[in-house]
DNA sequence: CTGCACCTTGGAGCGCGCTCGAACGCAAGC
DNA sequence: GCTTGCGTTCGAGCGCGCTCCAAGGTGCAG
């Protein structure tokens, strides 16, 4: 027997820092600001209840965001996933984009960590050999 | 036979910019800031002269940099290269760390890239089957 | 000699992404 | 019922890394 309780399915916003890695602050922030598919529902004392789908959606800012999305475009993403179907090639283009400026930065830091390495590598002699 | 021309070795601040890829503003800024070896050695006139080590220097700013080293930990290192021999450990030690996090961050972002793949693999199948 | 571009300094300003403070409300345990 | 703690909103503040402005000096072309 399915037990049907909302509150079962349903996190506190401090809850859903924890699930998040993000601080209540940073939480409340993204609803502000837009990154969010929209409000996030309430308990009847007017307190955020964060459903799977909300927390599914803040993971998925969080892969944008950690590997280098801007603020703005986040938003801008969710502004079209909010409006429906239609515009999944948009959704697409953004995603993209993304995907592109983060391969050209990967391999921009493998080769800067290269030469850091190198570096190192002198370093280590040196001190391998103090006299 | 060799010309001794300290001017063919030296470059203004708007070449060193170009050469190095920063603005004129961020090369005052750094110096002013003690990520720099010592102050930029300067013409008869007062005007900033940059001979090949501090193009040299700068470049390996860049990369620390351009590797999320913040500045403040730019100047950390410079402090111990200001210092001279004796502190190649606690050099050694910066860069380590250093680059621990960058690898660290390296695997973090591809991961993070996977899983957007993955999301436009969805969002490709969707656009090319639209009915 | 006169422009005009480029340099100098000191300090203010800005965009980003949070982060925190104030003042208050609700709720669950003792 | 009272305390303790988590929640709420609005708005201000902050750390980072530049970025720019004002006011003035320098240097070279015409």
């Amino acid at each position: 027997m399915t037990t049907i309780d909302a509150s079962a399915e349903t996190l506190s916003i401090a809850e859903a820092a924890e699930r998040t890695g993000l601080t209540t602050h940073t939480l409340r922030y993204y609803e502000r600001d837009g990154l969010l598919l929209g409000p996030v529902s309430r308990t009847a004392a007017g307190r955020r209840a964060y459903g799977p789908a909300d927390l599914q959606w803040i993971e998925m800012i969080n892969r944008l965001r950690a590997t280098g999305m801007p603020i703005r475009e986040v938003r801008a993403y969710a502004d079209l996933c909010r409006m429906g179907d239609g515009n999944e090639a948009e959704r697409l283009g953004i995603l993209h984009a993304h995907r592109d400026r983060v391969l050209a930065q990967l391999s921009e830091v493998t080769e800067h960590l290269g030469a850091i390495n190198r570096k190192i590598g002198i370093y280590e002699d040196r001190v391998g050999t103090p006299s």
